[in-house]
DNA sequence: CGCGGCTTTGATGTTCATCAAGTAAAGTGG
DNA sequence: CCACTTTACTTGATGAACATCAAAGCCGCG
């Protein structure tokens, strides 16, 4: 589904990225880009896809992940907008290295590649700024999979709530974008245990769960329990 | 330990990364760089450190790690001459997010930071390149990651001895750089396991061990286990 | 309304960390 | 250069953490 009537000078993601920008280098991005919706569980892009657009979140919210050779997923990272731009590897490779998928129903803007890449050698305030936030990007990946690895089971399930709650929905009850095979996959775990470990915390009064949808009854507890696991 | 008298014109490091600068460029930069010499096990960078010097590795090889609020170390990456080009971070925050060790005799090309935010503002070349060379050293890591955490202990020491092997020293016989203890680190197992493993792959003939010194043997039957474990 | 996928829980077994004790190696000061 | 200290390495034994397997319930969707 493609939608081209964004206005560009409005656009969020403008102040962030593309503030460096004059009046033509907007005008021509307006007219080159397209956005792109897709409902939730659509793939945006598979790994080995080759590369043309470059890509970035408007709304909604994705997940980078990718196959290991025995066909398990191996999840990334869950990003909301603004945060993810593309994968790094359009810069260096000709395909991509990771797929990416809607986990929320999510609007992607896309633009050439080549016009970003132009932009990037003609203008060097835009070129520092997609540095900035490609390093970013990057930074908080690398930063999310330390932090998990140095957390047990208990430690991991607490970690995710947390990130779903304070990082994606500022907000104590939410519903769960993915389900718990997913969740299993983002922080290396099993499924059952994933879902033991719930249902221990629901017993322990920290969380309630209806479904999909979790209240973080307890925040403190599962701090400590996201710090000491 | 400081060295100011490299040639920039012929240095390796600027047909890759410096290759858009013009002769005045180079001189500048020649001037304000300076080499620092780190001996084996001496730390280049702490986290927490501010930044305001870019790096990057002219020889030796160097380790990429944090610790953990329990005190334990956790390594990110092991990594060699021109891969290593900074931290990302450098572009987004004050201060260094990762401490950065030598795990051999190193030396580090150090640039004043504003000098190279001042030429990616102008040089736009330079910035792309620049770009490049970041998105592909966290790509690495990323990917590393990835691969060390869909194995099991088996296959998580046969891969980093061919990381080893293959990636850093081109040779099936190599010296260890590092203690089992940081193997472990890196490979988010504990050090009698590995040390276990490394056991287990001599007696059945993969490898042969003299202390530091490892020789892989049946390098066919240790990609097996990478790729099995 | 029935089928398939997701979820849940219990039981079982494997993998791995931890503990302990001993040996080798590498610094350190006299 | 040697005695001493410390740190790294090694191996076995034990228990904890986690995966796997299995069976049943639930839910959405055709």
């Amino acid at each position: 589904m493609i939608d081209r009537t964004c206005i560009c000078e409005n656009c969020e993601f403008r102040n962030l990225v593309f503030s460096s920008l004059n009046e033509e280098e907007v005008k021509n991005l307006c007219e080159k880009k397209e956005e792109q919706v897709f409902r939730k569980g659509e793939i945006i892009h598979h790994e080995g896809d080759s590369i043309s657009l470059f890509k970035y979140l408007k709304s909604g919210l994705v997940k980078l992940y990718r196959k290991t050779p025995s066909g398990e997923e191996q999840v990334i990272t869950i990003t909301k907008p603004f945060e993810f731009v593309s994968n790094m590897s359009i810069f260096t490779e000709e395909r991509y290295v990771y797929s990416v998928s809607a986990v929320e129903d999510s609007v992607i803007c896309a633009v050439d590649l080549k016009f970003i890449k132009d932009l990037l050698l003609k203008n060097g305030p835009f070129a520092m700024g997609l540095l900035s936030r490609v390093a970013r990007g990057n930074e908080k990946i690398i930063a999310q999979t330390l932090d998990i690895r140095q957390r047990n089971l208990v430690g991991r399930v607490a970690y995710i709530l947390l990130y779903f709650a304070n990082e994606i929905y500022n907000t104590r009850v939410f519903d769960l974008p993915v389900s718990r095979k997913e969740i299993a996959d983002f922080i290396g775990m099993s499924t059952a245990n994933v879902i033991r470990t719930l249902s221990d915390f629901r017993k322990d009064g920290i969380i309630r769960v209806f479904g999909k949808t979790i209240e973080i009854v307890d925040i403190a507890r599962l701090e400590t329990m996201s710090r000491i696991g």
